[in-house]
DNA sequence: CGTTTTTGACCCGCGC
DNA sequence: GCGCGGGTCAAAAACG
């Protein structure tokens, strides 16, 4: 359900930083180091350009990272949506194919970014040092195998990670009016 | 009544 | 091999 608790549209929050900083982070594909995969911070804020500059971390061998703003290239080869059945029946011959996963790190006080999209909760656990679960949702269009997962720190309670995993392939359901509501949301700066 | 949320169980990869 | 941490499923509850 959509219930839009009545968020301050404007920066009513006393917080100092009530401006909106989006952070990019990097998500480390397999942590080879410890079972604590850290988030990348890049280069802590970076103010000139920052906006969406989506971090795509993509172990394919070919350079066809880089880029990849929100406008992407649909023509990925993504090739079958992995499958995510357990048990006994694996696919074997599958080569793995590690989705890209994108990550915002924005400063909200609201944790589900409303991005125009139907999301469908599946699923919430709790995360080691963080005491702020984590919520995994998914894409409620047929055929779009799109995820999410939305964090919240515990040092910070503003700072709210939303991690988005795969892309869609199909137009926003809602207006496009809604944008306003995204703006409310996400205070972008766009420092001018 | 259909859809989404909730919540525990289950699975899997990895480190020890 | 086991335990831990993370990710997903699925049944029932909750919601509109």
């Amino acid at each position: 359900m959509e219930n839009y608790q009545p968020f301050f549209p404007f920066q009513s929050s006393s917080s100092p930083s009530s401006s909106l900083s989006l952070n990019m982070v990097n998500i480390n594909p397999h942590a080879d180091n410890t079972h604590e995969h850290q988030y990348h911070q890049v280069s802590g804020n970076n103010k000139s350009n920052g906006f969406l500059g989506l971090m795509s971390e993509m172990e394919v061998s070919g350079t066809t990272t880089t880029t990849t703003t929100t406008a992407n290239t649909k023509t990925v080869s993504h090739s079958s949506e992995n499958d995510l059945k357990l048990a006994g029946g694996k696919k074997k011959g599958e080569k793995k194919v590690r989705k890209p996963r994108y990550a915002f790190q924005t400063r909200s006080q609201v944790d589900i970014l409303d991005d125009g999209y139907r999301w469908r909760k599946y699923g919430q656990k709790a995360v080691k040092n963080n005491k702020f679960p984590r919520s995994y949702y998914r894409c409620t269009h047929q055929g779009c195998n799109v995820k999410k997962q939305v964090q919240r720190l515990t040092k910070d309670e503003g700072v709210v990670v939303t991690t988005y995993e795969g892309m869609h392939s199909h137009p926003i359901e809602k207006s496009t009016d809604n944008f306003e509501h995204i703006l409310s949301q996400m205070q972008i700066y766009t420092t001018f």
